[in-house]
DNA sequence: CATCTTATTGCAACAAATTTGCAATAAGAA
DNA sequence: TTCTTATTGCAAATTTGTTGCAATAAGATG
């Protein structure tokens, strides 16, 4: 994936430098999304300016994408960089389960052409109560 | 709606008071979703501490959701305030096309249910480029 | 309608999050 | 190795969001 990377970066006159390799390694070595100050804090050498600037540079690229979690957003790896999937999420307890499902791809391709759409990315999260906190 | 809302605060010893009022107003008014501060701002009388207060409250009583807005998140009215809805979001000119679908409230369904989710919420959001933008 | 209880507000002071300007640094092309 | 310039780190400024608390005002009650 470090791969793709440089490709993405190599057209538009981006620089692979250290602090976007540690801000993507920390995004991808996360299981759950994370904040832009939890970030922060796994990030050992780069500066919190840093990571902010990296984060918007991230997302215009559609590297990450920003996802809901409780109250506020957080951040993770888009598409081709992670497993594309989706959540359930507990408003409880705070889990977090993982979702693939066909059918939303579907549909989002069916929504996409009808609106003259050209899809990059799609989210879709149920918030709920999980098993246990029912 | 007004209605509605009395009846939801009417019980939990919860008050309808001039502030909550002036928020829900200002959401109610507005076509896009709007940020903390932007609904700041609409507010002439109700005090900052006041929005973040109600805002918190409102998304506990399901009164209003939270959705992506570009990069950062933005509030607008849940359900029964609004036509249920979900958003085709251009993420070149920041363009916001609703959008209903039957088919993904039913997948909410059977997701939910096959992971034995109480479903209280869910978004649903496509990112791209659209028509004039692509 | 006056009174009483207490949920809610506004304010001021904090604390945290995010942004900006700029000189120093280091990718990566030549 | 050199050179250009995208990117970084840092310090300072802004903007956002939070807390404690006395003053206020919903709305229930008599």
């Amino acid at each position: 994936m470090e791969k793709e990377l440089e490709t993405i970066f190599a057209q538009q006159k981006l620089r692979i430098t250290r602090p976007r390799r540690e801000i993507f390694r920390v995004l991808q070595q996360s299981q759950a999304p994370l904040s832009a100050s939890m970030i922060n804090t796994h990030c050992t050498t780069a500066d919190r300016t840093s990571v902010y600037r990296t984060l918007e540079l991230f997302h215009r690229l559609s590297i990450i994408k920003s996802v809901q979690f409780g109250w506020r957003q957080r951040y993770e790896l888009a598409d081709p960089f992670k497993i594309h999937h989706h959540h359930l999420s507990c408003t409880q307890c705070g889990r977090l389960i993982d979702l693939q499902s066909p059918e939303i791809e579907n549909l989002v391709n069916v929504v996409a052409s009808q609106n003259n759409f050209v899809v990059t990315d799609h989210t879709f999260e149920i918030r709920g109560l999980c098993q246990d906190c029912r």
